[in-house]
DNA sequence: TTGTAGGCGTTATCAA
DNA sequence: TTGATAACGCCTACAA
């Protein structure tokens, strides 16, 4: 005996249903969703009465029921370390843009880069059946639950800034090794012989990358890499502060740190400290932000494209949930040095990537 | 004829349904339902074989038919101007933790303030059937095909940051007016005469009551309030930079900006004009981070807790999706101010609320 | 072109 | 205690 009877909506609730629609221009709820759907297999006249109905009744359809259905939410979801981190914020935002564009939704996790934590996120996104997922994986692997669940679901996943292979090869990220590559190098440039690195974690897949890219980078300017004046961080505030001291106490003359947070941290040593910048060290750090073109000491920095990577990471998720498998997964995107006063530049000899600052030439 | 034949799943789709685990559990799907949410009147032996199918199968609830069935998703908008912007990141952060603790996510939306793509985003968070919406309102009034929805739904909104009436009074906001009302005193504090303003936009809550504040401040201290030396900006840092060229032109003494990303567009405008801070002019932001203790010049700032809004706002937002009313809504968090070397203190007299720089002592 | 009814995966009501 | 079965609101074969 079907569903005609129901529908008779308590008092408490006023939205509309398809149904109360269908009742209200006396057609059948197929012509309903015909309209809503745009699909060309609907009369004008009924066309004309169900539109004016749901005028009336200002019907939306339930998109709930709607995913339920089709088996399709258009939700995605994105989880990151920590959206307070700044680098995130843009990537996050890259991601809106594009998953706005096409009708998508993003649904918002924070991981603290944390297994646990990141997999009761990810259990919990794949029940609420998103279409896809953003992911910057945590260093750990998964536990062999969330494998199966994984599988079952079997929901496509673009990760952000790092390399996971077992989970799938659609990455986004950007060139670190690159780009630590050219901060070495400008440090040397810049005339220093002593040069220290604030490193990220080892075990995900950039923080290996700008620890190698930096140690290439001091060896093709035929200087030595030094263990002792090396430090491993975890990205934050904190770990920046005390390598800053452990690091500082060694006296280098240059220091590469390789990410803002960890830079923040480091300042924070050096000012305790009493070492100045570029004065008593020169420093390069990664990723840039606007105002430290404006605040002393001017920092060298090297630019991610972080509104670039999410943006792509969703346009390439938004492929792969329509089951778009034509372009490679893989993404590289090219990072900028920014060469400004902090690295210490006195003798510097380089081609001058910002307008924003004193161009520095090679040399002859 | 019930649905007892059906959820024969397709081979493309693993995933096991409630009706799958009754299956070989050899109950009813009440049984397993009453498993899966705990109910008591589920018989030892029972529970068991049903726990043990659910490990065979590897099953989830699938939160998308739960939330149909339920009439509630355990998920809640927020709609900010900009993710991007550096204060929003901490407020999104504070709101997910609070609701993470709950059991809910937060689905994220971006306006930029505009009022069209508010509207848009919140007509599909309503689709959505969100429980609650957490909304930086932008300055405009809703249109009446919004309001009859919102009517329509009936589902709980707390305002962040800025307040609207029509539409609730729950909003979690700072105290503005006496952040910008202390930042006016201190700069008069600092031995300025001449103090101009950069404030945000006069149509939202917020703005109004930073100009306010400021206005009454001067005023306190015996220092008239000069149309000349105030610009309106928009909070964003275009509108800071032009600010700036058109207030330093008029060379005040000394300045207060209403945020951070003014202020960046601010110094940009300093730095083009060869005026320096504090030399040329004092300077007093809304809105502190943890670097701006360590780069120069180092800014004294009207602290805003930025976490606690948004942790508060999503706390107060769950209470009301809850049904409990009792708590009145309209927080007001108390702003702190941190003073530093920016806003010229070489005359200074008033206590110091930071731990991190140098005290300055009231006169006695 | 339009309508009927069953399915999406839960929860919840009412008998048994 | 347990089980059948109707909602929840939408889409969509299959019929007409």
């Amino acid at each position: 005996m079907g569903r005609a009877g129901r529908s008779r909506r308590n008092a408490s609730s006023k939205v509309a249903s398809i149904y109360d629609v269908a009742r209200e221009a006396k057609v059948s709820v197929f012509t309903v969703s015909g309209v809503i759907n745009k699909k060309s297999h609907v009369g004008k006249r009924l066309r004309e009465r169900v539109e004016a109905a749901i005028n009336r009744l200002n019907y939306r359809p339930n998109l709930l029921a709607r995913s339920l259905a089709k088996q399709r939410t258009h939700t995605i979801g994105i989880v990151v370390p920590d959206i307070a981190n700044p680098f995130f914020p843009l990537v996050v935002r890259g991601a809106e843009d594009a998953a706005q564009k096409h009708g998508y939704n993003l649904l918002l996790c924070n991981s603290d880069d944390i297994l646990e934590k990141e997999e009761r996120a990810l259990e919990l996104l794949l029940s609420k059946r998103v279409d896809g997922i953003l992911l910057t994986k945590t260093a750990q692997d998964f536990s062999p639950s969330i494998w199966r669940m994984i599988a079952d679901v079997n929901v496509p996943f673009v990760l952000l800034m790092r390399e996971y292979p077992k989970l799938t090869r659609d990455a986004v990220i950007t060139d670190d090794y690159k780009g630590a590559y050219e901060a070495a190098c400008q440090l040397a440039r810049a005339g220093h012989r002593k040069i220290g690195l604030v490193g990220g974690p080892l075990n995900v897949s950039n923080g290996k990358a700008r620890w190698k890219g930096f140690h290439d980078g001091l060896r093709a300017m035929g200087l030595p890499y030094d263990k002792e004046l090396v430090v491993q961080g975890d990205y934050r505030m904190e770990s920046g502060y005390r390598g800053g001291h452990s690091l500082l106490a060694r006296r280098p003359d240059g220091v590469y740190v390789a990410n803002f947070l960890m830079t923040v941290g480091f300042l924070k040593a050096a000012d305790e400290m009493g070492l100045r910048c570029p004065e008593d060290f020169g420093l390069v750090s990664f990723d840039d932000y606007p105002w430290l073109a404006l605040f002393h000491p001017r920092l060298t920095t090297v630019e991610l494209p972080k509104y670039q990577v999410g943006f792509a990471a969703a346009e390439l998720l938004l492929e792969r949930i329509n089951g778009d498998r034509s372009r490679g997964g893989g993404l590289k995107l090219t990072p900028e040095l920014r060469v400004r006063e902090s690295c210490g530049f006195g003798l510097c000899i380089s081609r001058a990537h910002s307008r924003e600052f004193v161009p520095v030439k090679e040399p002859g």
